[in-house]
DNA sequence: AGTGAGAATTGGAATTATTCCAAGGAATTT
DNA sequence: AAATTCCTTGGAATAATTCCAATTCTCACT
């Protein structure tokens, strides 16, 4: 009674509904898609495979999907902040902070060590040249 | 004899031809203009203030230079990766392991209180609903 | 079962960000 | 100063995403 076939479409259905969202086959197909093969593809990607179930689904649909997923909170897009690329020429090791109020975005110094920390979670094999790390939320208009 | 008007291009000039190209005045301008205010602009942003001291610079040699600044290490490009957006359902934790070889994307797991650490580095006034790491590198063959 | 309201999908056009390319200009080497 | 190489320019091309109007679907209510 728990592990029938239905169960994942459901458990989707449910997480739609607690958004006021329904439950579609494009959405069904497009949350088994990205479940199917953990790959992080993109947008294009998704687009090819959630065809060979449904031919007829478009792109605009594929994109709605997503959108509509990430808002759930089922899944998260990597590449956080759409638009275009920004620079900085602050070269010492910091983070940066995305204000979603005021879409300003600001440096948050990193204690070396800190840094160490954090690489120290790759498992082996793993090198990494550069760690980035992003904040998103609120900043008091105060700070800075 | 070291704190002189003519310093900084100076130093920037010396990067660049660590890597064996020139310094330009659209280089100099393009740098100057993120030196002269760090609001992470983007490459239109860019373009525009740079247009105030030089009319007759194309979009195109901002984004030239923007990537010769940040090839020689003088520039950190926040939207570390250009192209599409990529999708993950996997909601635990994690970050993202970008091997630059292979192209592909590795989840990797963090630990509750690793997030907690990364997070104290933010001063007061700042709450972070999310973190985003993402590291980029090498990564062994035999890694997963 | 039938109807109306709201929600979702579709295809295509539009927009945005970025890259490409060919031609011209400037600096460097010979 | 000729040759070579590097750089800039403008415009075209491409890629990613968003927008929009029309249609279809679903649900709730009769």
């Amino acid at each position: 009674m728990s592990t029938t076939p239905g169960t994942l479409p459901e458990a989707l259905a449910q997480r739609l509904a607690d958004s006021g969202l329904r439950s579609t086959p494009q959405r069904e197909i497009v949350y088994s898609v990205l479940l199917a093969k953990r790959d992080h593809p993109t947008a294009d990607e998704v687009f090819a495979r959630v065809k060979t179930d449904l031919p007829t689904i478009s792109l605009a649909t594929v994109y709605n999907c997503l959108e509509t997923l990430v808002q759930c909170n089922l899944v998260r897009s990597v590449n956080f902040e759409r638009g275009p690329t920004r620079y900085c020429p602050n070269l010492r090791p910091h983070a940066h902070f995305h204000d979603e109020q005021s879409g300003s975005t600001h440096d948050i110094d990193l204690p070396p060590e800190l840094l160490e920390q954090v690489k120290h979670v790759l498992p082996a094999g793993y090198d990494a040249k550069s760690i980035e790390i992003t904040f998103r939320g609120k900043a008091q208009p105060g700070a800075r």
